[in-house]
DNA sequence: GTCTATATTACGATAGAC
DNA sequence: GTCTATCGTAATATAGAC
């Protein structure tokens, strides 16, 4: 069954590299600009899902010209998943996520992790979906399993802190928390182009079109202060 | 690379089948009891990374005595989301779904839906992981996105009634209402045994311990009136 | 760096005996 | 209903030319 035949797209969609030397441009992938592809693909179809060739077809070039740039599939898996734990790592030693009232680190956990997840979407995605069935899925879920073990330690501080409801359990609510983060990555698309509804009325939380930060906001919002009114 | 190895369990784990004449006891497989064997594979290797080898291996049965009771993989599938699906619009149907203020309503629908996930974890969580590679797949892609249009317009009507904040978007709202539920299934697991923390608190919020209606009630008081203390 | 050609293994599914 | 044996295809990866 082949559906979602991939458009070709050439190695030019990689990043502008301003690394080495004056050798203008070259358009030819580098294992970064490669991995993007990739990584693309590996979310529309999934890691098991994705052949080689689904690979070369994506990227305009031969199945063995890919393993010019990487020694294969797994570490085009490795590399991406790499990325997204980076950026996620990195929220928790940024200055508000270590100082002050734990559930205002708290929050401010919940709204940078948005917001990574935002914008290394394709990366945390691939890192959300792993499966374990591979020594890099392993790897990955011990890996991502630290950071919420992180996040839930600060939410049993915020608990004991009194700031948040005692009425569940710290653990549940880190999951319920982390449960719609996540989520972001199964309908948030960039690519969206921001269109108001007929009614006119509030243009800035008009569903797959807001901005990371509006995102975020909404989530920390509903997160903590729940969605009845009053 | 080949990780859980599965340990054979035989036709024994089968649902007790009362229905068809006096032949007291068969120690074969249905399809349904096959499904429930091959479901769990498809979670723990996901449905692309899942061969008839391992469903094989793990029904303790050859791969061609597979195919005397189903078609092939994908009906395995198919079958395993059908019987998500019948159970997650079932809840749409009961009364307290469709009488009274939206608000309530939604409510009862978000507390139902988390008890028919937990009832039905496997064939749920088969359902939500679901890619688009295959016909089938697709199918199951656009019934659920039925049911969440379903929940979708409770919010919207939930939010013209006055009872939801209406400084978070109605789709969005219906989306981390989702994260929430559906993330259920990534961790809820069934066969924990309750034990309470060294601190002998209120045992009855404690992880991944709970009965489906004190999850249901958490994600409820959660989702609707938030984790800030007052 | 990219290609064609190919080695080798794994996969889904079928044939036919018991 | 289950088995062994096997078919045809598709998978990952490599060899070697340009």
């Amino acid at each position: 069954m082949e559906n979602f035949a991939q458009r070709p797209e050439g190695p030019a969609g990689r990043p502008a590299s301003i690394g080495r030397m004056p050798t203008v441009k070259r358009d030819t992938y580098t294992p970064d600009s490669l991995l993007s592809v990739a990584v693309r693909v590996f979310n529309e179809r999934g890691y098991d899902g994705t052949s080689m060739e689904h690979l070369s077809k994506a990227a305009g070039i031969s199945k063995s010209s890919i393993y010019h740039h990487v020694r294969g599939k797994e570490e085009l898996l490795r590399r991406g998943i790499s990325r997204a734990l980076d950026g996620l790592f990195a929220v928790l030693e940024e200055v508000p996520a270590r100082e002050g009232r734990a559930v205002e680190r708290l929050e401010h956990v919940t709204r940078r992790t948005v917001e990574v997840l935002m914008a290394e979407l394709p990366y945390v995605t691939l890192l959300l979906r792993v499966r374990g069935n591979t020594e890099t899925e392993l790897w990955a879920m011990s890996r991502r399993r630290e950071f919420d073990q992180r996040v839930a330690e600060l939410v049993k501080q915020a608990a004991a802190e009194g700031d948040l409801r005692s009425d569940v359990d710290a653990r549940l609510a880190t999951r319920l928390l982390f449960g719609m983060i996540n989520s972001i990555a199964e309908w948030y698309r960039p690519d969206r182009v921001a269109h108001n509804g007929a009614a006119g009325g509030d243009s800035s939380a008009s569903g797959g079109s807001n901005t990371s930060a509006e995102v975020a906001e909404a989530v920390v919002r509903t997160a903590f202060a729940g969605l009845r009114t009053s």
